[in-house]
DNA sequence: TTGATAATTTGCAATATCTCTATATTATTT
DNA sequence: AAATAATATAGAGATATTGCAAATTATCAA
């Protein structure tokens, strides 16, 4: 696939700056890197069904220390923006970073601004 | 100078992403890159006097289509985010990038987010 | 000193964001 | 089918942002 199409344009950026443009966002998505450090052992990591590293929604609520809704919303944010992906298992929702939309973000930094 | 000390921390990392979380704030830090393409020939853009590249607030707000106060305005939230810099001389006040922060700020993306 | 030009600050209305509680939805278990 | 658990959505009040016009401050020129 065409590595240029993953760039992302001006009105991604934005969104993205938006996104990150709280701390408590900025946390989440640092928290992410190293989910099995950042979390306790019993939270539920996926280590297998394809979507490592993901984290449900009440184990990043516990850390962030924010109302579940406001926990979901925040995260939502982040999905929009593409900095975050999520999958559904169950009735659990896991999110994990997108590392590829990160990639393309330092590199519009990078180039644009 | 110990370069460590210029890296910024996750507070000033956020007063840059809410100073670019706006389409029009972005397009200002763009177009200061280049001056002289993206400004009239007779725009003040600074030569001499030790501030090369500087623009004047009326110069942007030309460009940007805003009314003057808001230019004003937005200028002074790039400025307190760090990513520009200013000099008065005389009744005009020019601003310029400030490419160690924009730099510091790139370093901060690849390291932290 | 008076008037013109440049920029900042202030005040305002419209819109957006933050964060909560309450409720709805979806999935699991009994 | 009903109870339980995880997440999402709706709605509300407080606060912040957007962008303007008008008032204020600073500088220059005559």
């Amino acid at each position: 696939m065409n590595r240029e199409s993953n760039m992302i344009n001006d009105e991604q950026a934005v969104e993205i700056f938006k996104a990150l443009s709280n701390q408590i966002r900025v946390n989440i998505l640092q928290m992410l890197k190293e989910p099995n450090n950042n979390f306790s052992p019993q939270a539920h990591v996926i280590k297998e069904k394809g979507f490592d590293g993901g984290v449900c929604v009440s184990d990043i609520r516990s850390k962030v220390g924010l109302s579940q809704s406001t926990t979901s919303q925040y995260l939502s944010i982040l999905l929009q923006s593409g900095l975050v992906e999520m999958k559904r298992i169950g009735q659990w929702t896991y999110y994990r970073r997108n590392e590829e939309t990160i990639k393309q973000f330092e590199k519009y930094i990078g180039l644009k601004i």
